[in-house]
DNA sequence: TTACGTGCAAAAAATTTGCAGTTTC
DNA sequence: GAAACTGCAAATTTTTTGCACGTAA
C-alpha cells in the first residue's frame, strides 16, 4: 500500500488509496487501509495532511519527504503546490531550543488564492483545468 | 459561539463547544455549532486545527490571532504549547512572492515531545498532570 | 413576504471495533 | 499454538442536508 501512496502523482484520501489498491488486489477492504495507514503513521513513513479542508473534511497523506514542505492550497481551485523553504528548517531548530522541544513531525499548510485564480476567469469553466 | 470559543483556556472541538455553549444555552443543537463554525471560519474569525491527531480525528478550533502562532503538541501527553516566531511571517512572504500565491491562512503544527516527557518519568502517573 | 437563523430528524461520510478465519513462525 | 494480518459486519464518531417553524426587516 505504501507503493500506492508513493507512486501517486497527487495527495490522495483513504477512500482513493483504497480504490487505487483495490486494482492491485480486489478484495483488499477500507479497514485494512485504515489500519496499514495508521501504522505506516505511527511508524513515520507516511504524513497525514488536511489541505485546508477545501475538499471536505478527509484527510490526506502522502510518503514522508526527507525535507519537509510547505503545502499550499488554493481555497478557489483547490490546487496544491508543494514549497521548500530553509526557513522552515530554521522555525524547527528555534522551535527545539527556544521551547525545549524535541520536534519530530511538521506541518505547514497554507491557504490562499493562487495566480490564476487572482487573474481574471471569475468563472469556473476556464480553459486547461489545472488540476 | 465565538464567545465560547474565545473565552476557552484550550482549544475545543466541535463536541466540547457544544457542551459549553449549552451551559448558556440549553436548547443550541450540534447543528447550529456546526453551521455557526463553518460561518466563524469562511469569515476568517476563526481557525481550525488538528492538533497531530494525538486526541483522535477530530478538529479544533481557536479564536483567530492577531499574529499566526506555530501549534507544538506533544505527541505523548498531548499538551499544546503556542509560539510566535518572526520566522513564520518571512515564510509567508516568500511564499507569497516566489510562489506567486496570495496567502490567507496559515497552520502551522509541530509535533514530537516536550521536556517534561522526555525527562525521566516513562509512566503516565507523573504528578501534576500538565494537561 | 422574504430572508435568515434554528431545532429536529435523518442521511452521509469517515473511522474504529469485534470477531472469525488464515497464514507465519 | 501464539502472534500477526485480513475480510466482513457492525458500531461509533463526525459532519452535512432537508424540512418546517419562528422571528425580524
Amino acid at each position: 500500500m505504501l507503493d500506492v501512496i508513493e507512486t501517486a502523482s497527487q495527495h490522495l484520501d483513504a477512500a482513493q488509496i483504497l480504490r487505487k489498491a483495490k486494482r492491485m488486489q480486489a478484495d483488499i477492504d477500507r479497514v485494512t487501509v485504515y489500519r496499514t495507514l495508521s501504522l505506516l503513521k505511527r511508524h513515520g513513513l507516511v504524513d497525514e495532511l488536511d489541505l485546508m479542508h477545501v475538499k471536505g473534511e478527509g484527510h490526506y497523506y502522502e510518503r514522508r519527504p526527507d525535507r519537509d514542505h510547505v503545502h499550499i492550497t488554493c481555497l478557489r481551485c483547490a490546487s496544491v503546490v508543494e514549497f521548500e523553504s530553509n526557513l522552515l528548517e530554521r522555525i524547527k531548530k528555534q522551535v527545539g531550543s527556544d521551547c525545549n522541544f524535541h520536534v519530530l513531525i511538521t506541518r505547514l499548510e497554507i491557504g490562499g488564492y493562487c495566480r490564476r485564480c487572482r487573474t481574471g476567469h471569475t468563472d469556473n469553466s476556464g480553459p486547461s483545468g489545472h488540476s
